[in-house]
DNA sequence: GCCGTTTTCGGCCCGACTGTTTTCAGTCG
């Protein structure tokens, strides 16, 4: 098994255990090893063979165990034994709004439900209404939760929902009671994906505001409406909005509250502790006990100020998920992240020439509207026929046009340039076109579009092509699609080491289906020296925002400006496009 | 199940909201 694999099958036995009623601190050190492993920048197989599991935060002799065993066997009994003792359909049972281990227990062992349908049956009967600690309400509410479930997603791309939130969080703006306001949770941390919208506002009339947001156009449902908080459903996609609203000398330890991650909060909580004082949503307080006693308040008018006082520096919201960001932030090491106005191109794009919508000449009167310095056509090469692939013959005319183009733009004097390429497809017995043909490219983008179902075939093509000294760079590694599918089976942290070997550069795809390769791996990618690219890989032109998109998933993966090859100025990524291909 | 410049046992982050309760359990984030 992978790390994934592992990832999952520990995750399972958490959920599991709780179902089973376990101890929360047990269940929840089997999530956290889950999460801990998901986040690994090293390969595990490699932890595991040379016996240092142990050396990770939250992996004590029992987990260590059970992961070597689900690792060299890829089986564990333990886990079996768990998974038989607990009905198949009660873990589809938590994926409901308000149901939670301890009552889906109940509702099995009283009730014998043990699916969404047998539920769904037990409330319609209103033999859910009659059980003890349930009622008229609680049977209504699961009855709704139910057909939500049925229609809606509950995992969003981030670009839907931010999409979704920018609208609200203008309105919220407007409104004379809002003091401040913005959004936190996985949104502001700029997650590939996300279950609900998050917003914080301080404000001196919180009743008023949360009339407000409750009654705005767009909103579909309300959840829930308290005297701070209050929770909705969108319309659209369905997506769940929560606002929370608190007083102006609150707002920058709520905004960090909500802003998380879990996992971050509970460091920051902890190290508030060590230092004697005390962290809520509320404020940094000089108290042992929980409180929210205004004199013991520490003043923390913004986040800086928080961070400061529990000694370290600020913390940008992408790199808050408790992966290394409190030891740089102590040791005063944090990178200074890509910003999205570093990047001057992308790369990997195209065109009508294969299955994009736009011609070259307008894609690149829209580059230059957009400030841009150069701008790759890298169409598909022959092998993907089914977006109109370029053989040798037609991206020979292609080039001529991209010359003539260029002509045109040096005599009128405008500095922007377009560059030669081909998304040149990675076959199993080597790449699209022949190493002369790519030689007279300047950009050359290889990737993967019909992978084996062998992990260890897709990572010898992969690390075929990047042994390739006339491709610059791997596009879209493991071919996922988010939400919709996973990705190739492939031996990443393999791929990264040979791409840092030959010097080839990685691709951030950051088309919001992609944001491949995943944040996750860029620290161990940097680790071994691979440069990347934030890519568009654009269709069309509105694909042209998706360098903001991806210049936020670099930032993600601790990318600084100089670990980003699309932030050079022309002259410059010429050079390092021609050294690339010596060598 | 993890962890330890007070501890190898006894803690483990903490508050809001809801519904079903007469004071709280469960869920959620």
């Amino acid at each position: 098994m992978d790390k994934d694999q592992v990832a999952a099958a520990l995750g399972e036995i958490g959920t599991l255990l709780e179902l089973k009623g376990e101890n929360p601190f047990k269940t929840r050190a089997y999530h956290n090893a889950a999460r801990m492993l998901e986040g690994l920048a090293e390969p595990l197989g490699l932890l595991v063979a040379e016996k240092r599991l142990g050396e990770l935060k939250g992996i004590g002799d029992a987990l260590q165990e059970k992961i070597t065993i689900l690792v060299g066997t890829g089986r564990l009994p333990y886990l079996d034994d768990l998974r038989a003792s607990v009905p198949p359909g009660l873990l589809e049972l938590l994926q409901i709004q308000g149901l939670g281990p301890k009552k889906a227990r109940k509702l099995h062992e009283e009730l014998g439900v043990d699916s969404l349908a047998s539920l769904e049956a037990a409330c319609k009967d209103g033999r859910v209404a009659a059980l003890e600690g349930f009622g008229d309400k609680s049977q209504a509410r699961l009855l709704e939760a139910i057909a939500f479930k049925r229609q809606f997603a509950s995992r969003h791309r981030l670009v839907d929902a931010l999409t979704a939130a920018e609208p609200i969080l203008e309105a919220l703006r407007g409104h004379p009671g809002v003091v401040r306001c913005g959004t936190a949770g996985s949104l502001r941390r700029w997650k590939e994906v996300i279950g609900d919208i998050d917003f914080v506002v301080s404000s001196k009339r919180p009743g008023e505001v949360l009339d407000f947001f409750v009654g705005l156009p767009g909103v579909r449902s309300v959840l829930a409406r308290g005297e701070t908080k209050a929770s909705v459903i969108l319309d659209g996609e369905g997506i769940q909005a929560d606002l929370r609203v608190v007083d102006d000398a609150e707002f920058a330890t709520a905004l960090a509250y909500f802003t998380g991650s879990k996992e971050h909060n509970i460091a920051m909580r902890q190290r508030a502790i060590a230092r004697g004082l005390r962290l809520n949503e509320y404020g940094l307080f000089r108290a042992t006990e929980e409180t929210r006693d205004p004199a013991l308040r520490v003043d923390c008018p913004t986040e800086e100020a928080l961070y400061e006082k529990l000694g370290l520096d600020y913390v940008p919201p992408e790199l808050r998920e408790d992966h290394g960001e409190f030891v740089a932030a102590e040791k005063h090491a944090l990178p200074r992240l890509l910003e999205w106005t570093d990047l001057r191109g992308s790369l990997h794009n195209h065109s009508t020439w294969s299955d994009g919508r736009n011609s070259i000449a307008d894609v690149a009167a829209h580059a230059i509207e957009q400030g841009l310095a150069y701008w790759a056509m890298t169409d598909h090469s022959r092998a993907s026929f089914q977006a109109n692939g370029l053989d040798w013959g037609r991206l020979r005319l292609q080039l001529e046009e991209i010359a003539d183009l260029n002509k045109r733009f040096e005599d009128e004097e405008t500095d922007f340039r377009l560059l030669t390429g081909s998304e040149v497809d990675i076959l199993k017995d080597g790449l699209d076109f022949p190493d002369d043909v790519l030689a007279q490219l300047d950009v050359v983008v290889a990737s993967l579009h019909v992978p084996s179902g062998e992990e260890a075939e897709n990572t010898r093509r992969l690390i075929a092509a990047a042994e390739n000294p006339n491709v610059h760079m791997l596009g879209h590694l493991t071919g996922r699609l988010l939400l919709e599918r996973d990705a190739y089976k492939v031996n990443v942290q393999a791929v990264i080491d040979a791409c840092g070997a030959t010097g080839t550069w990685i691709e951030l795809n950051a088309n919001p289906y992609r944001f491949d390769l995943d944040w996750r791996q860029w620290q161990y990618a940097l680790s071994r020296g691979v440069k990347c690219v934030v890519n568009c890989d654009a269709h069309r032109l509105e694909h042209f925002g998706f360098l903001r998109l991806g210049a936020g998933l670099a930032r993600k993966g601790w990318l600084t400006k100089s670990d980003v090859m699309n932030t050079l100025p022309l002259e410059k990524l010429r050079a390092a496009l021609a050294k690339k291909r010596r060598g």
